[in-house]
RNA sequence: GGGCGCGUAGCUCAGCGGGAGAGCGCUCGCUUCACACGCGAGAGGUCGCAGGUUCGAAACCUGCCGCGCCCACCA
């Protein structure tokens, strides 16, 4: 084994050589306990950034300790088509040949996606691997794949003759840049720095005028009423009178309508109804006609006077604003009006509440009381819990959801229409109409909004619509692991069409981490230059590195994760830490199955080994059963790198460098608590596990070897106490050397004084406590006897250590030493002295807490005195 | 407007009733027979502020201040 561990050698052998040999292949239906997890599919065309890699590093975790566990442990990758975020990059692509999309026609153009796609899609596949994902490849698929959408159909379908998808003309969220209505969820809304302007209408009959607010002023080209509170007395006598609008003396009536609140501004709202949902919604109820000012790129239309047409909704503004000046009617100006305004999550241009024809729409209130019901009864839990009453909320408050994308690229709407207006929706094309038998039919021109799909994967990838065993085996999925900011775009969606289509909650853990940020918690952007690229991570550090750190950094905690190049640098050094223990345990490891000597030949330090082995496997098993992997992967570092490395071999190397029998225990016990901790590390660091476990030769691989049981037997608390006292006596002496400065070439002679009952051990470790602490004589002696002549004596638990002064001795330093451990135990003695003065803290305290108090004076006041006493001696 | 999370060592975070911890960074010393991607020692903290509960609070409660986020039909 070299001293150094390259993973760029180790890591492509291991990503081909699992996936050769199968082992991440799982079948349906198993002997074994079930345990699926699907991969949130991410954009074909997407390239995998620190949030992927921090949940596939989750999922990898939780699904190669299922596999040890002994679980038909399966996970499904996949991508998905994403409708909108594919388009505009091959748009994009095209427009740079000086292509545009409409020039080229729908089928071509759909077509150069999919070659797009099979050319450039599919990378963020490979980087998936790279990361040592063990996903099920042979199940891999992509949501626009033949059997995902027939899934779509059948669903669109059954949600259709449910009654819970319906089709109907509303304000949709529009992107003018995109050119196509969005949902509820896919609106950003964001404060901005705007304006509120204050104009007048002036009433048709009379001098008389209404004053109305707004922060979009171009939109009063669209005005067809004015709305004011019933309860107004303001303006009771008003309602029903008109007002003519400046530009283009239309009549506009003033209406009555419980929405308008009577304290905002002036109590009178403008009403476009074609441009504002809660304008739209007046309109529904007060009757108020439509006007739409807009084309689909947001510049004005042919409706509005000549004087505005073809401008830019931006243009507009200053231009209208401009026109009422003119003509007197701008009564204020507040500037900035900060407000929210709706923007595009693909392309963040402002969303624009446009009325784009009629669109398809789910009902989701309808399925939203099962997912509710799911949450409350336990069916499905949230990691941290503290989501749960988000989401619930989130469904208590749905509006439907738009599902038409005027897009090319997606799942086509399966519905067909006839020139007599019937609507047949049919999983199979179909040849005539459903109402009228007509062959005249037109497929509806718009896709599916991508989350359509994606809310059936958990099962479409099992399967369905059909009945597969994959579906009644896998399904519901064990747990999914995901960001917080798709949990209402996605995750609710899947949980309430799983409820409704298969009749089950899609999984039974959500696991939400948090945004992975640089280290100053800001978000990774290339403006700002502070993007980690995890292949390039990857490609410097290792896999296990970049894995170990994300694992290490995602503490529940905290909402978001940071992330910094020193933290994986830091996983790299672990990685090549646990290498050079084992380079160390497996010298003279014969190879086999290790087998620990019969508890009668084991020393302290086995013994103390084996106890902190089980106790860091007891935590790594809790933390991962409850999804806290920081916590896993703290244990494991402190146990392998403060215990084991640090102590545990330390202390056993005289015995590896001893006689052949003393060699060979020592090798198999530390061979075997290696082996073991190799598999706890195992999920989380793969590769760089895999790489030592082989040094065994005990089995194929360790991705399919058994996860460590629990051994409580080896739990010793004894040998603990020991090994602690130990510790100390060994830092003390690190400490006096120092703080003296001397040398280590300057071999020290010491008497260490410790109870009867420890002096057995130390006496068999003197030898290697003289290696790591350059002592080369160590007396033992009873730990309560007296101070000898001429030394230095430092207090440790249970007993001391004295060390010459002659020769060795910093007189300064000493003194310092001494005095300020005096100022230490002062102050601890004034502590404990005024605790136990108080009454109530002798009276109410657990009577071991007072115990242990009382013991504590009565410890440091013997120090107290031999300290005294020592700096009395240095005069 | 409603809700959530977070303010602990220079940085990033654990701790969540018995008087404060880790990693990184920093200082000093080490070619100690696995590892300098290392070893040893050390410095560094009125645990955001103010009240309260308690024998005892970094931890529990209330209020305030700062930072971040989510939801919402704030014309």
């Amino acid at each position: 084994m070299p001293p150094q561990y390259d993973p760029t050698e180790v890591e492509p052998r291991w990503t081909r050589t699992w996936i050769e040999r199968g082992y991440f292949h799982a079948e349906a239906p198993s002997d074994r306990p079930p345990y699926c997890i699907v991969i949130p599919p991410p954009n074909v065309t997407g390239r995998l950034h620190v949030g992927h890699a921090l949940g596939r590093t989750i999922e990898d975790t939780l699904i190669r300790r299922a596999r040890m566990q002994g679980f038909e442990a399966c996970w499904i990758p996949g991508t998905d088509h994403a409708g909108i975020a594919t388009q505009v990059v091959v748009e994009r692509a095209l427009r740079e040949e000086g292509i545009d999309r409409r020039e080229l026609g729908r089928e071509a153009f759909v077509e150069r996606v999919w070659s797009w796609k099979e050319q450039y899609g599919g990378e963020i596949v490979e980087q998936i691997k790279r990361m040592g994902a063990s996903c099920d490849w042979e199940r891999e698929r992509f949501t626009m794949d033949e059997g995902l959408s027939r899934a779509v159909r059948a669903a669109f379908v059954r949600f259709h003759e449910a009654g819970l998808i319906y089709r109907g003309e509303r304000l949709v969220n529009w992107c003018p840049t995109d050119r196509t209505g969005l949902s509820d969820s896919e609106v950003e809304h964001e404060e901005v720095e705007g304006e509120l302007l204050t104009f007048r209408y002036f009433l048709t009959e009379g001098s008389g005028s209404i004053q109305v607010a707004t922060t979009r002023v171009e939109t009063m080209l669209g005005d067809t009423g004015i709305a004011v509170h019933p309860g107004d007395d303001r303006y009771a006598a008003l309602v029903g009178q008109t007002v003519t609008h400046p530009f283009d003396g239309r009549q506009i009536l003033i209406v009555a309508d419980h929405h308008v609140d009577r304290d905002f501004g002036t109590g009178a709202v403008k009403v476009t109804p074609a441009h504002d949902p809660n304008d739209f919604d007046i309109a529904q109820r007060t009757g108020l006609p439509l006007m739409n000012i807009f084309e689909a790129d947001a510049r004005l239309n042919d409706a509005v006077p000549a004087e505005f047409r073809g401008l830019g909704r931006y243009e507009a503004r200053t231009a209208v604003r401009d026109a009422l000046e003119a003509k007197g009617l701008l009564v204020k100006e507040e500037r900035p009006y900060v407000h929210s305004v709706g923007h595009c999550y693909r392309c963040h241009s402002e969303i624009e509440p446009w009325i784009a024809g009629l669109q398809w729409f789910v009902k989701v209130s309808g399925l939203a009381g099962a997912a509710k019901e799911a949450v409350l009864d336990g069916r499905l839990r949230f990691t941290p819990e503290r989501w749960q009453g988000p989401f619930v909320a989130w469904l208590d408050n749905l509006r439907d959801w738009n599902i038409s994308r005027q897009l090319w690229w997606g799942h086509r709407i399966p519905a067909w229409y006839c020139p007599d207006g019937h609507v047949t929706v049919a999983t199979e094309d179909p040849t005539a109409c459903a109402g009228c038998g007509s062959t005249e039919l037109t497929q509806d021109p718009d896709v599916l909004d991508t989350w359509f799909s994606s809310q059936l994967w958990p099962y479409s990838t099992l399967g369905w619509p059909d009945d597969t065993p994959e579906l009644s085996f896998f399904y519901p999925n064990a747990a999914l692991v995901t960001g917080y900011e798709i949990l209402y775009l996605w995750v609710a969606r899947m949980v309430m069409s799983g409820l409704f289509l298969v009749g089950d909650v899609p999984f039974h853990d959500v696991v939400i981490h948090g945004l992975v940020r640089d280290q100053q918690g800001r978000k990774m952007s290339k403006s700002l230059g502070n993007v980690i690229d995890p292949i390039e991570m990857i490609d410097r550090y290792g896999a296990d590195a970049l894995r170990f750190s994300l694992a290490r950094a995602a503490t529940g905690g905290q909402q978001d994760i940071p992330l910094s190049e020193e933290g994986i640098e830091a996983g790299r050094n672990f990685a090549n830490k646990l290498w050079n223990a084992a380079r160390l345990v497996l010298r003279a490891f014969p190879g086999g199955a290790p087998t620990p000597p019969p508890p009668d030949r084991l020393t302290l330090p086995e013994r103390w080994l084996l106890s902190r082995h089980q106790a860091c496997l007891v935590a790594v098993d809790a933390a991962l059963d409850e999804y806290r992997f920081a916590d896993a992967a703290l244990a494991l570092h402190r146990f392998v790198w403060s215990e084991l490395c640090d102590w545990g071999l330390e202390l056993e190397k005289g015995r590896l460098h001893g006689t052949d029998a003393e060699r060979s225990d020592a090798t198999q016990v530390l061979a075997w608590i290696l082996e073991r901790t190799l598999r706890l590390l195992h999920p989380t660091m793969p590769f760089v596990t895999e790489e030592i476990w082989q040094r065994f030769g005990i089995g194929d691989s360790i991705a399919i070897a058994t996860w460590p049981s629990s051994r409580p037997q080896q739990a010793d608390a004894a040998a603990e106490a020991s090994l602690t006292a130990l510790q100390e006596i060994v830092t003390a002496i690190r400490q006096f050397r120092a703080q003296h400065h001397v040398p280590t070439a300057h071999r020290l002679e010491i008497t260490v004084g410790v109870p009867d009952s420890e002096q057995a051990a130390l006496r068999d470790l003197s030898e290697r406590i003289g290696k790591l602490t350059g002592v080369s004589t160590m007396a033992i002696i009873p730990g309560d006897s007296p101070k000898a002549e001429g030394v230095v004596r430092i207090g440790v638990a249970d007993g001391f250590v004295e060390i010459p002064i002659a020769g060795t001795i910093d007189l300064d330093a000493e003194r310092a030493r001494l005095s300020k451990r005096l100022a230490e135990v002062d102050r601890d003695l004034e502590r404990a002295g005024t605790k136990l003065a108080n009454e109530g803290f002798r009276t109410k305290a657990a009577p071991e807490v007072v115990v242990a108090e009382q013991d504590k004076v009565t410890r440091l006041g013997v120090e107290r005195d031999q300290l005294f006493a020592q700096l009395g001696e240095l005069g």
